[in-house]
DNA sequence: CCTACCGATCGGTAGG
DNA sequence: CCTACCGATCGGTAGG
């Protein structure tokens, strides 16, 4: 379920202790989300894991070690998203495309890390809240790059693209709000209509949806490396 | 600086007392902001008004009542700012460019009570919780239909208005995270350039920023009622 | 990694 | 509306 970010264990015994580590960070991720972190007591965490509290004690120097690891996950989605397109050949146009519907599809399976992260960041440690605020700067300053590049390019059409990397990554974000995978929109239609969003609020060409007298350009597949 | 959301006051007591409230809550929404509500005690709260925890609870139940008070007015503020501009008259892209700078305005100025009401919202009672998430609902609905207009006249060119409108609201709410007073942005630039990309988001014509070829509409000022 | 516990915090209230 | 307090919760750990 979680994406694992953790070097590969070596041995049984390293492969055993991360195994605890993930089932304990699913269990959390589950009560946090839907409790709250400060409405958790580990005790809870535990019970739900048929073990007692010194068992996650032994895998995680705290309650704030244990929030920080899944909001680190949260963010860290949303970052390999971007990265994993920006090396990509394509336009900005295709690139920003494809960014979209990644970044999407991250935060919609990341859902609960995402939310926790928003709610709990006064939680944090000092040092963990620098660190992770630290990957949100990192994403947003490579999306402010990929729309000056479309703007360079003449293909996206903003004013200030400080702003626009903002309202994209808001939206985006947001989404962890209101979405529910049982609900109206699937994942793939929530991506798709989401990144239709975003393409237009950039003013790319939208061949799909120009109004008559715009000659849309031809629509290439981003090629992946 | 808070908004009132009380009926008036009629005599000196009444007045006593509601500047009291409001006085608590300006207190406890700065501490709530800081740190987090579940790490501010009351004590903390009536310390920093010089009084002590039995003046609180004079004039609120509990603490989640104050916290109730505080979501409350944070929502409050963002619906207020699009019933305002529903009853105007004006095409349906001069009333989205006029909910626009209104609803980011009510964001900004109302940062805290927001983020007070995205982080906590575990910690208010369930009955709090609906009714102010069925403000929240009201926003949407509201907005959904101001949209769902704008495409029946042919100005605005979306796909799902209900999407859309969870972009646009999201976009916006999302501004309390980033949003600083005394940054790089006035909250007038903010909020000029995030209806701007509203108004693109929706496919509105865009005179100022439209590519050649495009016949922009003459843009008459939205009539105040 | 369990049992058992400590120490601190804090929402809420009795009594005046 | 203050003083003083209670009762419950809970993060973290000693000892085995």
């Amino acid at each position: 379920m979680s994406t694992a970010t953790a070097a590969a264990p070596r041995g049984i015994r390293d492969e055993v202790a991360a195994l605890k580590r993930e089932r304990t960070i699913a269990v959390a991720v589950d009560l946090f989300y839907d409790r709250g972190y400060e409405n958790t007591s580990l005790d809870a965490v535990a019970e739900q894991m048929g073990v007692t509290k010194p068992f996650i004690y032994a895998h995680f120097s705290s309650k704030a070690e244990l929030l920080a690891e899944i909001c680190s996950r949260g963010i860290a989605s949303a970052l390999e998203a971007l990265d994993s397109v920006l090396g990509m050949s394509g336009s900005p146009t295709e690139r920003l495309r494809e960014v979209g519907l990644r970044f999407v599809s991250a935060v919609l399976q990341n859902q609960r890390h995402i939310a926790i992260f928003s709610r709990e960041e006064k939680n944090l440690t000092a040092a963990d809240y620098t660190r992770i605020s630290e990957m949100r700067r990192e994403f947003d300053h490579k999306l402010v790059k990929l729309l000056d590049e479309g703007v360079m390019a003449g293909e996206f059409h903003v004013t200030d693209t400080r702003m626009a990397a903002l309202g994209i990554g808001g939206m985006i974000s947001w989404a962890y709000v209101w979405y529910r995978s049982h609900g109206r929109f699937t994942l793939e239609q929530t991506a798709d209509a989401l990144t239709e969003l975003i393409l237009r609020m950039v003013g790319a060409d939208l061949p799909e949806q120009a109004p008559a007298g715009i000659s849309g350009k031809s629509r290439k597949k981003v090629s992946k490396p």
